[in-house]
RNA sequence: GCGGGCGUCGCCAAGAGGUUAAGGCAGUGGCUUGUGGCGCCACUAUUCGGGGGUUCGAGUCCCCUCGCUCGCCCCA
């Protein structure tokens, strides 16, 4: 019988990684508790036409990466490949917004049928945060603060965020006529990829890799010029308040988010340690989505974290005991019948009064036992033999000074002691 | 969807056509031990992702296939 395998671009996190993990979920947490941020959980499953209206029909996750299928009643349902589109739609359905302006995160698994990489699963997971109702710049400025605090409070380094506008939809409209124009006038000096673009998705030119076409964009017009006034003096406002909390930005006038709902203020955090796939977060203003999805006219900003990312990076920069799973406080070593009957209840009562504990169930020879005792770090072992069985005590060791003296104690005095 | 690299025991890893596929970790059994951390002995891949082919002979060469990995695209 030959054996399964998970599936392409899914992982298993086995017990070795999932203390990072952890560790990155817990920090997240609490920077949105200390923000008076509230967690939403949506469906991972979703109608099709969701993420088609959301993302929009034209962009590549929804064009060919999304896992789409029709469900027993022909239903067609999609896996969400991002987090926004729900939470959105939740936040509609639910008339959360008759309540006041929203501040949002979410946390979870997203599915993107892509060829894996490093930094990229086709299960990928996803922490992201959603402020709906809230159009002054400091809404983005605080969003992206929050970003970069949780990133700072884990160790991590080498990071620079970047930033640029994409102007109002008007804005973005008329650039995008001027850019076509003008590219159009250059098509043949344009990569292959790039010319494919100039009908499908023209904005995203701007952020090629090809130095040619880069080379060539440098006479282009500039999406900073085509802003409206207002959409100008509003991303001022924006890097006025950045720079008020002193949290570093580089404007990058090349950045263009991947997905249709962005719109003014559009941001992504790289690290210079994760390769290829160098952003670790990414968001931005999304003021017509809402709406879009047929709820109220509603501004909106946010921002999605990539855990995987997140996770080499916090790997790699701190030092590994920080990330340790807790060490045991109790070792429970037994052999023979009547005293492994004992062990059981000890080990219970122990972990009943907050001892971390655990219980070999090998029924091995002690040697091996105290092996395993010594191996997994316990601070003390409970060693229970068919004498201290029949007279009713337990052995206590102390694992890390091997010259010690064992004390035969009552299950009580051990506990008592341990608690001491 | 396209390109590069790789695929030997649960993990790490020698092995560059020729009789028996190193070693380390982990595991199991045993010796030693004041019931343990050290040390020592033994056992643990008829087989090199799978399938074809070349050859007197292939883990080592060729083809196909599957998988992993890195990059493009795209994105977190």
């Amino acid at each position: 019988m030959e054996p399964l395998q998970s599936l392409r671009g899914t992982v298993d996190l086995l017990p070795a990684q999932t203390p990072f993990w952890q560790r990155v979920e817990a920090v997240a947490r609490d920077q949105f508790r200390r923000a008076g941020i509230a967690e939403i959980r949506t469906p991972l499953l979703e109608v099709t036409e969701l993420f088609a209206r959301g993302i929009g029909e034209a962009t590549d996750v929804v064009g060919k990466e999304m896992y789409t299928f029709l469900d027993r009643g022909e239903r067609s349902c999609t896996l969400r490949p991002e987090g926004t589109a729900s939470v959105v739609r939740a936040v509609i359905q639910h008339g959360l917004l008759a309540q006041g302006p929203q501040r949002l995160w979410y946390g979870g698994p997203m599915f993107r049928y892509e060829r894996p990489q490093a930094g990229r699963q086709r299960q990928f997971h996803q922490i992201g945060l959603e402020f709906l109702g809230f159009a002054d710049p400091r809404s983005d400025a605080e969003a992206i603060a929050i970003a970069w605090d949780l990133l700072a409070e884990l160790g991590l380094g080498g990071l620079a965020l970047e930033l640029n506008s994409l102007g109002s939809s008007d804005d973005r409209l008329r650039y995008r006529g001027e850019l076509v124009q003008w590219l159009e006038g250059h098509r043949q000096q344009l990569d292959p990829d790039s010319q494919q673009r100039l009908s499908t998705n023209p904005l995203r030119i701007l952020d090629s890799k090809n130095p040619h076409t880069q080379a060539l964009l440098a006479g282009a017009p500039t999406l900073a010029a085509a802003l409206a006034p207002e959409s100008r003096e509003r991303f001022e406002r924006v890097q006025q308040a950045l720079s008020r909390l002193e949290i570093p930005f580089v404007i990058n006038p090349r950045l263009v988010r991947g997905l249709d709902y962005y719109s003014h203020t559009a941001f992504e955090i790289t690290s210079s340690q994760l390769g290829a796939q160098a952003t670790v977060c990414g968001g931005g203003r999304y003021d017509g989505l809402v709406g879009q999805l047929g709820g109220p006219a509603t501004p909106a900003v946010g921002w999605a974290l990539g855990m995987e990312r997140l996770v080499l990076l916090a790997q790699a920069a701190s030092d590994p005991a920080a990330f340790q799973a807790a060490l045991p406080d109790l070792y429970v070593i037994s052999r023979g019948s009547e005293a492994e009957a004992l062990a059981l209840p000890l080990a219970r009562r122990a972990r009943a009064l907050g001892l971390a504990v655990e219980l070999d169930l090998t029924a091995a020879a002690f040697g091996k036992q105290f092996k395993r005792a010594d191996r997994c770090g316990a601070r003390w072992a409970a060693v229970i033999g068919e004498a201290e069985a029949s007279e009713g005590v337990v052995v206590l060791k102390d694992l890390r000074d091997p010259q010690g003296v064992d004390l035969r104690l009552s299950p009580e005095a051990l506990l008592a002691r341990l608690l001491a």
